[in-house]
DNA sequence: GTCTTGACTTCGG
DNA sequence: GCCGAAGCCAAGA
């Protein structure tokens, strides 16, 4: 699959990320079993681009930050869109990071 | 072909 | 919990 690029196929896992879940960049990473984290988080820096309908919101780092805030040029702030979908954000840092954890290597893998 | 950039992670202190 | 250093890999210049 060459037209399959790298942030096409990190956009298929997070765009399966549930409501009100969150996952993390390693475990996108885990779930890929190719690149990292660190490049998932660069996939993602083009996905907002490519694909504005992507849930970035629900990616987080491993401390649950909100590392893309910044990047997330919209009109609602990416700590908004979590609130919606009634995840505590404070500090810039996911409360209940841990039970709202959604691992797709593990979720994803039993549905399919 | 090399070098830089980056929404990260892990380890030790 | 935080901080610094090292490792990691895909695009673009």
């Amino acid at each position: 699959m060459d037209k399959y690029t790298y942030f096409e196929k990190v956009y298929d896992i997070v765009r399966e990320i549930p409501f009100g879940r969150i996952t993390t960049y390693g475990a996108i990473h885990q779930c890929l079993a190719e690149g990292s984290a660190r490049t998932v988080g660069w996939a993602l820096n083009q996905l907002h681009d490519t694909y504005p309908d992507i849930p970035a919101h629900r990616v987080v780092n491993r401390k649950g930050e909100l590392s893309g805030a910044a990047y997330f040029g919209g009109l609602i702030s990416m700590e908004e869109r979590l609130r919606k979908e009634n995840i505590k954000v404070i500090n810039n840092r996911v409360q209940d990071f841990r039970q709202l954890f959604w691992d797709p290597s593990i979720e994803l893998l039993s549905d399919f």
